[in-house]
DNA sequence: ACCCTCCGTTTTACCGATCCAATCCGATCG
DNA sequence: CGATCGGATTGGATCGGTAAAACGGAGGGT
């Protein structure tokens, strides 16, 4: 209670902060039972624990994380790429993802590391990097495609990681993307469509693929397919292309009567179409989209909505559990149909 | 040479990693020429070196970040606070502004930590939180607005912060609104425009503001503000608002014949607007909008691009500079004009 | 030969917390 | 009444590096 261990006076000026030892003076206890106080309170006897606890207000106490990652190797942190902008269909979701695995991270103490990196390879570098420097724990992978190069790289160096998107040999957690579109093709068949377009994006990507499998799945599933499969058409991810797309379907003889969208990108197009064509959205004709940007509530648009915190909360366990020899953790989500204006039966 | 110091077994299987004990084993130095040789190398002769180098290389060692940043109690990491989505206009620049930061970070060995907050306050307390812990050296402030509290809860604080955006009695970096919108007038007038439109956002922010003061003083300069004062007209940041604002001007008898937008939003609306009128953008009438995001490409819009790299490398160096009594670091970075098809004088 | 400087290296201490083993204490027990 | 026992508390070592001071041998000056 007198002195500061180390001989070190008492609680510092100005800059430094108060140590677990300054704590431990005021309470007049050593330094292990501040820390258990602090760790295991059930360890520390109902009185001094509470003479502690006063200690650790009075002086604005807060354990140092370093010390603590260090002794206990336990970065408590995680870390994440974040790529540059591009004109990827899932850069949209980009922020939206990485604001859920902060939260999540929170919520079971750990944060979030970003870094930039140029290609996959190098990301790949890095990542290996940060976990043999103790800097994070693990890490997690966003955009994975199917021959992608980082799981290996990652399992080869034993850095722990787990994927958004499907990957083999490895963790993931993924939004069920056929079961979104195909959630949608039930609720526009409920609302009585019998003829649904499908606006999806060009062939052979994991992402689109799966979208345009579940409008095939739901269809067939409602006995709409047959003679439908000129309904489905492809194109780039842009608006423009999207309003292409719609044209093209409305002005057919057996113009369908609803279209699903693989993005709101491409059902704002549509929406865009039906304004030249005189049509009402919702009302002469259905449309959703698929993602739930921002710009579909401005629109009025019905869209897919990927439960992205939950997406984080998986992530953010699945990297921290036990991990080992045991199968990797894998968990598809399902997605929220959000139904707006656009796609309203009317009353 | 032997043994290890500490008679621990040497590489240890598995999870353990290398140290830089080790290193200093298989080079038969002491732990603290190793560090010599990662640090300041000159200290250290030649020789030496070239040892200790051999056996961090064949051990792949790398230094624990942790270890390091707790003994020269300097964290290396700076955190900014990842927003949850908003409608907000800014929002289409987060993701680029912290890939910069990011980017700007690694490239002075510092790396950038997100968290997420409900709000401004609680925002405030993790920074304040985060720097008494040791986690981070100092944080950026985003999305600053005049009389934002969090200044000066992290001035009372004594938490070192730099914002993007101006704020009083704190260090910033900005890019000059003004000076953005204003280039773009310079522009739209050389390729002999005379009637310039302004299409802005709802009056009270800052950033609204500074473009819109922009536009004045430039069509002032270039003589075009008599009578021009009905050409600018303000209207909330959205695509139906812009289309819907374009419209307006562009049916008055005194119709401008080029425009210029707060945002890419406003402007793709414009586009829009060009469109339903049967005119063609770039020939018929001028349109540029603001923030370069990936659409402006995407729909051959010209628009002016913030210069995120140079700001992130500025908040990074003001965040880290020899802070303290002298007078805050500021710096007002301008812009740059992407002139694209929808601007471009006919040859 | 002696002292002093200089340089390269090692030694010692330390950052701030946690882990482990040892100690202390009152309570129970033979 | 001394030995034992179990929970509360303490001291010391440790995590993996770095800062500062101590050390030892080569070289220079007188």
């Amino acid at each position: 209670m007198t002195d500061m261990p180390g001989n070190r006076p008492a609680p510092r000026q100005g800059s430094g902060s108060v140590t677990i030892a300054h704590v431990a003076a005021a309470a007049g206890v050593s330094k292990q039972t501040v820390s258990n106080v602090m760790n295991s309170p059930a360890k520390v006897r109902t009185e001094t624990r509470e003479r502690v606890q006063r200690a650790v207000a009075e002086l604005g106490f807060q354990p140092n994380r370093l010390a603590r990652a260090l002794r206990s190797s336990a970065a408590g942190m995680i870390a994440c790429r974040i790529e540059p902008v591009s004109s990827h269909s899932l850069a949209h979701l980009h922020d939206r993802f990485l604001h859920a695995l902060a939260e999540a991270g929170q919520a079971s103490g750990r944060h979030l590391m970003l870094f930039a990196a140029d290609d996959a390879e190098s990301e790949a570098a890095t990542c290996v990097q940060l976990v043999r420097t103790g800097s994070v724990e693990g890490v997690v992978l966003y955009n994975v495609v199917p021959d992608d190069p980082r799981p290996s790289i990652l399992t080869e160096a034993r850095v722990p990681f787990v994927c958004f998107g499907r990957a083999a040999d490895a963790g993931w957690v993924d939004v069920d993307n056929a079961r979104g579109v195909a959630s949608v093709v039930d609720h526009l068949a409920e609302s009585g469509h019998r003829s649904i377009g499908f606006l999806g994006f060009p062939e052979g990507h994991r992402v689109g693929d799966d979208r345009a499998e579940g409008w095939v799945t739901a269809m067939d599933r409602h006995g709409l397919l047959a003679g439908s499969h000129r309904l489905d058409v492809r194109g780039e991810d842009t608006w423009l292309s999207g309003a292409r797309m719609a044209r093209s379907l409305l002005g057919r003889p057996d113009a369908p009567t609803a279209l699903v969208a693989a993005s709101d990108t491409l059902a704002a197009g549509a929406l865009q179409a039906f304004r030249d064509l005189g049509l009402s959205p919702g009302q002469d004709v259905a449309v959703v989209g698929y993602d739930d940007t921002p710009s579909a509530e401005v629109l009025d648009l019905s869209s897919v909505r990927q439960p992205l915190p939950e997406v984080g909360r998986r992530i953010v366990e699945a990297l921290c559990s036990p991990d080992g020899t045991t199968t990797p953790v894998t968990s598809l989500l399902p997605p929220e149909l959000i139904v707006r204006g656009s796609s309203r039966p009317q009353a």
